[in-house]
DNA sequence: TATTGTTATACTCTATAACTATA
DNA sequence: TATAGTTATAGAGTATAACAATA
């Protein structure tokens, strides 16, 4: 067995990427804030309706928000209750309930994308080819185990 | 003046990106916090020593943290109690109180980092050539204005 | 028994405003 | 008059635990 501590790769350069994503999320937060606003929707409800591209499951929506199921409950009945997403029992299982995009809400929701994209900061400063190669990048990096 | 609404960049690729980076972002938040629990940080405080590879003024730090200067107080606070950084106020400007790290801060700085680097998600599965090519993408998107 | 979603509750993080000391 | 940092306080966001309905 070959006695190799490190490996090739460089912490260094591992870090540069971190302190950049740092800054670039910043900037992208800032961004939302900032869109959102003009939407009348708050962050964490604006990131649940930008999952709602197929219907899901609550638990499934807490899962890709990466917070506790009990929160999305308020995230979701604000929504609801502005006609902009149904709550939909699952018919195979009755406990779950299925959140499904309302036709006004199927519209806020890519009225607010379209906005969140056009100007997303940084990444519009790329070329079409530099973005395919961030994304070509980006997927592999999550692919592996 | 040519008839051109949209840029030929496609609001597609930009998307993919998006979402990419926010699981991305995702899985080194969880890490973080799994990471700071083994150092008895919380992640404001393990942030706060992260930024402090060199001297800087308390209103600084809520800048790169990106949060109100009244925030910092309290984080500042109990890395001071534990020792990690030291308050100096400025010769030239006697209100700016400048965060030193101690020795142990450095220290401790130094073992965060690397705990935090070693297995960062997804980024170490990378090769060391997409490391560097993912750096310079992500210094060129960030370096335009 | 285990799981989905809800409620009630507490805790953390954050921002706002008023204060002090310096400039 | 303006700025750096602090304090007190309130608000948003989050998690935990107990519960009802369903599996």
């Amino acid at each position: 067995m070959a006695i190799r501590v490190n490996k090739p790769r460089s912490l260094e350069t591992t870090g540069e990427i971190v302190d950049l994503l740092f800054e670039l999320v910043g900037r992208m937060r800032a961004h939302l804030e900032r869109t959102v606003e003009r939407f009348d929707l708050s962050p964490p409800q604006a990131l649940a309706l930008l999952q709602l591209d197929r219907p899901l499951p609550m638990r499934h929506l807490a899962q890709h928000l990466r917070c506790d199921a009990s929160n999305v409950t308020g995230i979701v009945d604000r929504l609801e209750a502005r006609g902009l997403v149904e709550r939909r029992v699952d018919r195979a299982d009755r406990r779950i309930k299925n959140l499904v995009l309302t036709r006004p809400g199927t519209v806020l929701r890519a009225r607010l994308r379209r906005s969140l994209l056009q100007d997303a900061p940084a990444l519009t400063s790329l070329s079409a080819k530099d973005q395919r190669a961030l994304r070509d990048l980006l997927t592999r990096a999550l692919a592996a185990p």
